[in-house]
DNA sequence: CACGATATTGAAAACGGTTTTCAACCTATA
DNA sequence: TATAGGTTGAAAACCGTTTTCAATATCGTG
């Protein structure tokens, strides 16, 4: 597996991209952040200690870090598109709490093969797929109360 | 189970909502379409027969058949909210044709129960849960080709 | 039935996240 | 350094969803 900075380089270089401060910039922070930010809470982590940066060019290299394979395009559901961080290749699925926002990323073998099974039941040629269970995380649900909003 | 309709009607005197020309016939447009529409879709076709009923109300009555249970919204990730009839209670899941749009609906106790496993092993109360499977149903597969875009 | 309180309607505007536009600017190459 | 062409940030456009608002309809009550 190729470094993640190697590839968005190698990935430039391959599409006649320019190598910009910015683009590095970005880089350096989203390979720092906590996976599964919004693009806006990215943009505002950032924003912190590059003032200068625009949200548009942060949206854009986001995308650039997709369309490369450092990154995963996730959506929750609540209207915000989310980026994370590709460790290795591995697939992963995830517990989404309603209550405080944690992400917990789980993967399931067995899971994966009835998907596989399923689709083969119904002569599906499957290229992805997204499984996300919604509910509380321990902390929400020890106490035996939602927040009160 | 209770009728759609009478479920809707009962809703409605709970809430002290009013019984509107404009609802039925939504409803009755709603129970006759094939599911998975998006609210823009159903809307296009609704106007065909009924061309003063707005696009507001048709969102808004919508809103109400998830409300009372009669519907469920769906999100395939392109963006629109789609709505279908709860036929009887029973949960299902989807395989989603990328390239001609068609829904499959699957129903799988195995991967529902691994569902509720992984929920337990992480000590997380599941309230809800999507499945999908995204990519090319039997026809779209089978000439080898996806269309010509 | 008529009244009046309250809910509903359709058109248009507002909303919110995403994406594009554009002129100034930067990068890479020679 | 000169040039071609990619990049940038701010602002505007986009697009599906939701709200606003004045006109209208519903429905319990007299
Ligand atoms: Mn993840
Ligand atoms: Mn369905
Ligand atoms: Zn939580
Ligand atoms: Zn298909």
């Amino acid at each position: 597996m190729k470094k993640p900075e190697e590839q968005f380089l190698d990935y430039l270089a391959r599409k006649r991209l320019k190598n910009t401060s910015q683009r590095m910039t970005i880089l350096k922070a989203f390979l720092r952040q906590k996976s599964h930010l919004s693009t806006e809470d990215f943009y505002l982590q950032l924003r912190k200690k590059h003032p200068g940066i625009g949200y548009a060019t942060v949206h854009r290299t986001l995308k650039l870090f997709s369309e490369c394979g450092i990154a995963s395009e996730r959506n929750f559901g609540d209207g915000q598109m989310r980026f994370e961080v590709n460790l290795g290749n591995e697939h992963h699925d995830h517990l989404v709490c309603t209550d405080c926002g944690r992400i917990i990323e789980f993967e399931d073998q067995q899971i994966e093969k009835l998907q596989r099974d399923i689709a083969h039941k119904h002569n599906f040629f499957i290229k992805d797929h997204r499984l996300e269970l919604y509910g509380l995380c321990s902390d929400c649900h020890a106490t035996g109360q939602q927040s009160v909003s």
